[in-house]
DNA sequence: AGTGAACCGGAGCACATGCTCCGTTAAAAA
DNA sequence: TTTTTAACGGAGCATGTGCTCCGGTTCACT
């Protein structure tokens, strides 16, 4: 889109991937709750620097949730299509959980991934797709019960985050307890009906949106 | 226990109840992280008198929540009396989350009472109580998984908690497709055994309190 | 090399928020 | 009524944190 703006100064190119680099290391160890200040020491830059490439703490944040969820996706989809139905969901569930773990922020920047309309469309849409794909096989093989869509995955996810959260460091995998119990009230065979009103993404877009700090672009 | 320490002054007796009542409305509206400002304001008191009465915040957060929690309880108990063993343990988990929106604190405090031995073990145990008894009930009627415990019980308060902290506001009532999935996935029937180890309500403490500040007493 | 624009760094601002200090007030005992 | 002292209140401290400002520096073009 903005490709002929301008070509940055060699310094600015080298700062620019360093503080990236930085803020990578830093929201995955410490979340998304990092002072900027370390971030800026850790990429050996000031502060002035870092806002001058990034608006903002959540621009920042959006910029390198963009790279995650991008090497997300691509594994994503290979581990997709080399599975079966039902463990290609159940793989889905555990990478992303799994992923949650060595990079604290993912979640919250998914979070506002799919908060934002406005940045990072392209990463929900590949997301969008992705899970699509596996909803519909499993759908097709009769053992998804038919009334959950993508905005229940994306539920999922933010909910068994949170035990993530909050057990991860003392109780290492405890969450995957939670996570076969899910699984298991996913499944077609046995479910009782879903009387509240299914969900689109866009829908829950504006809901989480309602909630949490709104991200704008690059 | 500190029963006999000595006589409250009239006005000190008015005051601490109208911080307490003050706090109560103010966690509730806005959650644990309300300004202790705005609490004394909302008192018609002073800081300084409010920090005489409770020594930190969260123990005056601890005040207010053991309250909710007991009147849950009571409640609760109630209600499991009166229904039948599957039913009851779907009340329960309803209403706990209907409880969260009422109550925007209600579900911080309980973590934070789950995290802490120290306070409010009365309470805690008052809960242990009343969840077993329900897992007693669905267990014998053979209708709960066998492999959940009072541990799994309170993830999935936790983890369905933040659904509703994410979603209530623009989308009320969502929480409940995800609260349905659970509760299918807790039946007997059909489920798929979980491979990963129990965990006890201790070892929960435990674990929870690792993340989250500690509460001491009254 | 010389020059100007682009870029850098970090002290400091603005704001939020938990908590304390201490001069003042008023309840209750004498 | 006087005296004692528990209780009061709120300005202010300490800390954390997102972000800005501006004097100095460095790159790149001539």
């Amino acid at each position: 889109m903005t490709a002929p703006a301008k070509p940055l100064r060699r310094d600015a190119v080298r700062n620019r991937e360093q503080i990236l680099q930085a803020a990578t290391t830093a929201f995955a160890e410490r979340g998304a709750n990092v002072d900027v200040r370390k971030i800026a020491r850790a990429a050996g830059v000031g502060m002035g620097t870092l806002y001058r490439h990034f608006a903002t703490k959540d621009h920042l944040l959006g910029a390198v949730i963009k790279r995650d969820i991008d090497a997300w996706m691509d594994e994503a989809l290979q581990a997709a299509q080399e599975s079966a139905p039902w463990a290609g969901l159940e793989t889905f569930l555990e990478t992303a959980l799994a992923r949650q773990i060595a990079d604290r922020a993912l979640m919250d920047g998914v979070f506002r991934v799919l908060a934002s309309t406005s940045l990072l469309d392209e990463c929900r849409s590949r997301m969008s797709e992705v899970v699509n794909l596996l909803l519909d096989r499993a759908h097709r093989a009769g053992e998804l019960r038919p009334d959950v869509g993508e905005a229940d995955i994306a539920l999922t996810m933010m909910s068994i985050g949170k035990i993530v959260e909050l057990t991860e460091d003392a109780r290492p995998g405890l969450w995957r307890r939670q996570l076969r119990i899910t699984l298991d009230g996913l499944r077609a065979a046995g479910h009782t009906p879903i009387t509240e009103p299914p969900l689109t993404i866009a829908d829950l877009d504006a809901a989480v949106c309602h909630s949490l700090p709104k991200l704008e672009n690059s």
